[in-house]
DNA sequence: CACATAAGCTTATGCGCATAAGCAATTCTC
DNA sequence: GAGAATTGCTTATGCGCATAAGCTTATGTG
């Protein structure tokens, strides 16, 4: 691959990343939400209550970003935080009755950002699309030694 | 497309954006550079002198992102700023000599990221990822009026 | 030419996300 | 079961990028 090819693929990884999060952004704003806290009412949505450190692994956010996106949702009273039972460091978090409906709200707009976005393509790339963009992130995603927590695997720097 | 589709790709969207800049990062961190700036140095070792009005609109981001940007990359003494002659409101950004060795490096790093990018997909996938991200890039960007500057069309907030 | 509008840049401020460092609780190892 | 290592979370701090507001210079309009 020559520069040319590379910088048309990274600087169209970057673009997009910076207009569809600032179009996600946009849509999301009426609904009083900032990009990222969208991603963890979808995640609880999806899966129902999880501890923040499984939330972080689902949404690719470090465990002090998970801190304080849950203390925003907590405040506004779209989600509630409790002790786990199981134990006692982790932290339970859940959709209240208002977190729930706002999610449904959330779908709506993620629907029409997804359609908006592949607008114009032909439906067998918008199909592909996904798979594509979960193997690139795969392929540059940090390494995981296993089930174990992920390592700083360079001492070098 | 059902809410499934649609979150498979807003959500794969979001987590290659967040992997691949993470990745840049670590690369370009032992250049002394962090995310954003070397777009900078790469746009103007493409282009040669700009002022920060085109950079704004060739890296897709705010004018001010470009001050702070410029600021910086001005400080650590890649770039050299100076007054337009023709327009005395603008600056010309230019690559110092410093700064296109320091481009160089960051051409080497970024073939290297987009290889790692597309590692193991069929070549002929890998070829048409750009324009696949370009069109969904458009498809999201803020519209233009025509050659005037972007406005916000909405009134209602 | 005077005045209003637009364009280029900067400062101030806020949010998301990161790393570094530290505390509390759990689990591993002997 | 005691000490070590790991895990979960939090606080502190820094960077990138955004919007809001303001200054200076250019340009359009009478």
């Amino acid at each position: 691959m020559d520069f040319a090819q590379a910088d048309a693929l990274n600087q169209a990884i970057r673009l997009l990343s910076l207009r569809h999060r600032a179009r996600a952004a946009a849509l999301i704003a009426p609904l009083g939400l900032h990009p990222g806290q969208e991603a963890l009412l979808l995640e609880l949505d999806r899966t129902g209550p999880r501890i923040q450190a499984q939330l972080s692994e689902a949404l690719g956010v470090e465990p002090p970003s998970v801190t304080l996106m849950a203390r925003k949702l907590e405040a506004s009273g779209h989600i509630r935080r409790s002790p786990a039972p199981s134990d006692r460091r982790a932290s339970i978090v859940e959709l209240t009755d208002s977190g729930r409906e706002l999610a449904e709200r959330v779908k709506e707009v993620w629907r029409g950002l997804a359609e908006e976005t592949v607008a114009g393509l032909p439906a067998a790339a918008a199909a592909e699309i996904p798979g594509l963009l979960a193997a690139m992130t795969a392929n540059v995603a940090p390494r995981r030694t296993g089930p174990g927590r992920a390592r700083a695997a360079d001492s070098g720097g």
